[in-house]
DNA sequence: GGATAACCGACCACTTCAGTAGGATTTAGG
DNA sequence: CCTAAATCCTACTGAAGTGGTCGGTTATCC
């Protein structure tokens, strides 16, 4: 598996989110409930959103986390790294702050690095998927926001 | 990680097998000592690649292993899906032999599934990336066959 | 009949995953 | 002021995967 659920649960988080825009912060037990994720385990992923500085959250009754930004602005190659940690395709893969790839076993042998080709091009493709998707877009495939009228708000329907 | 090292090892002993393209059967010993590989772990990893039909073996001495085809058939995404399994980017997805992509929660909410789409693209990516690149074109950047002439024969070096 | 090599399965230390548990702190509202 | 609701934080745990190692068996060439 490419990503694990960590990558799962807090996009649908962070889609959650994005369908409540503009009006109250939502609260993790109200995702946990519409998305029929485990409480707790939302816990450490928002606190990896968070420290992105993706959500912004409200302590205390009637608390919660929205966006920090709009989701039009927001790609997913930003989230999924928030909660995955750096997307390289091998072990050996360590991008710079310019976007170079380095690989460290470069030239460790008689001849050049036999994979880095590839997993250049596996680097490419993920990347340009991920960043060329945008939180709106999932909120709009995935149903449509709620934005000013209250139709289905996210804690309501059990 | 994208993917672990036994894509890694697996894709740089089918590149070793590569270069040493019609001649003898190459040892598994060899690839070790030319890649600088333990040569217990490699044993694990041919046999995924011939259980999938990759390469063939030879037994006792001067025995070893050759690829099934010519390089220039061989796709990566056939190579790292023997050596990883199934090349999906979350655990809710399956791809149907005819190739369609079935995402297990699919409607299980009161809105389709809001990940499909993301994943669905980086899927897509990553395929794409892998099938469009042959064992041939690694060889090739790699330094190239050893055909005919046995100018570095791999086990050589040191 | 060695030496060489493919084959096979068990085992092991380590890390990550997915989730639980328990508490501390902050805040709105009665 | 009290309490319920919520974020926040740390520690723990069982299960699985990673990256090997080891020992032994079988097959084949010289």
């Amino acid at each position: 598996m490419l990503f694990s659920t960590k990558a799962e649960y807090g996009v649908r988080l962070m889609v959650e989110l994005g369908r409540q825009r503009g009006s109250e912060p939502v609260s993790l037990s109200a995702v946990a409930e519409a998305e029929r994720l485990p409480l707790s385990y939302l816990e450490h992923l928002v606190a990896r959103l968070r420290k992105a500085g993706l959500v912004t959250s409200t302590r205390g009754a009637h608390g919660g986390y929205r966006l920090a930004m709009p989701p039009e602005e927001i790609t997913l190659d930003v989230v999924v790294e928030a909660l995955e940690g750096q997307i390289a395709p091998m072990e050996c893969f360590h991008e710079t702050p310019e976007g170079k790839v380095l690989c460290s076993h470069e030239s460790d042998g008689d001849h050049a690095c036999a994979t880095k080709l590839l997993w250049t091009r596996v680097q490419g493709g993920v990347t340009k998927a991920l960043a060329g998707t945008t939180l709106a877009e999932l909120v709009e495939f995935s149903g449509g926001t709620v934005a000013g009228e209250k139709a289905t708000p996210v804690g309501s329907a059990a």
